[in-house]
DNA sequence: GTCTATATCATGATAGAC
DNA sequence: GTCTATCATGATATAGAC
């Protein structure tokens, strides 16, 4: 028995899900409408709502699989606390030049939530934003660094490296591993590990 | 000869621009609509057409007046370009945490803006980020700083350094001066001016 | 300068055919 | 699973009275 017109469940859901982020980080959630996110895949506007409920679970599902998947990535290793935040360094700039669409939605669209659907996404960001702070507390008391004041060195290095997405430009002037130098070697100015 | 019925034109344009710019950074340009607007400053919303022409030009000039009173606000000063570079700090993140929502404004919303208003908030900007390279470059020449790369660490040390009103709450653990110091410690060991 | 009323259009979401 | 058609709502912007 053939398919009817035009199904094509295998690949629709994915499309939505690719288009929906590319469109709300360029325009914006609010600015975005869901014929346009249909367009974009190629079927019609009603089509949508046999993959998401509304366009709020879109955005909530989009935020939430991309926190998911930056706390399944980061691996952190015993060790030197030092080689640690090294790594990590580099980790979050591959990560956030790798996925800036979700990166920029993370940090632009939470206000887009509803209150219960923000306290999601805060909750596993403050789960990830726990494992830079472990790094630099372990690297104070090794005696490897000197930090004033851990919370807020987290979030000062986390938005100083997740701010490459605001300027990178693929073929550009720097190439990633140049740019992680670099930033590497801010950070490890920062944190007095010269 | 008594006024018209309600005018207040003396107070009303200011009002407009406040909660404009109050709701812009709240919910964000695309989702703000001109009667959310009217009914903040208490008009009906066909009046605010006697003040901007439309939603666009009212974003434009919240996002300009912005800037150039940024501009203007910064005045450099001869001497020890260490000494510069600290005032620097203090005043992005004073002038940040003053008006808050028209730095996330600045960072948030340049998307909605016609590719014609984009660049002529772009090029204030530059100007801005600037004023930085410019101490960075003579703290280089001066051997007080060592610096890889001047221009990226300027977009990293402002994206820092904004990143304060991301978390900053009034009465909160830290206060300005606390946060000024704290941050001045990361920018000096980033700059090796230990 | 502000109001009321309205023209025009786009939106999110749903119903039912296939 | 997708389409077409549609409902109900709310958007920007304008016109004309006061």
């Amino acid at each position: 028995m053939a398919r009817t017109q035009g199904s094509r469940a295998d690949i629709t859901g994915p499309l939505i899900r690719d288009e929906a982020l590319r469109l709300f980080a360029r325009q914006g959630y609010a600015a975005v409408s869901m014929r346009q996110i249909a367009s974009a895949v190629g079927v019609q506007a009603g089509a949508l709502y046999a993959y998401t409920p509304d366009k709020q679970a879109l955005l909530l599902d989009l935020l939430e699989s991309h926190m998911q998947e930056l706390l399944a990535a980061w691996k952190d290793i015993p060790g030197d606390p030092l080689a640690r935040l090294e790594r990590f360094v580099r980790f979050h700039i591959d990560t956030s030049l790798d996925h800036p669409d979700a990166v920029f939605l993370s940090y632009m669209e939470l206000r887009n939530l509803t209150p219960e659907n923000f306290a999601r996404i805060a909750d596993l960001r403050n789960r990830y934003e726990a494992r830079l702070s472990a790094i630099l507390r372990d690297g104070v008391a090794a005696g490897m660094m000197q930090i004033d004041d851990v919370k807020l060195t987290t979030l000062a290095l986390i938005a100083m490296l997740t701010g490459v997405t605001n300027w990178y430009r693929e073929g550009g002037r720097l190439d990633r591993r140049r740019i992680g130098e670099i930033y590497w070697g801010l950070v490890r100015g920062a944190v007095r590990a010269v």
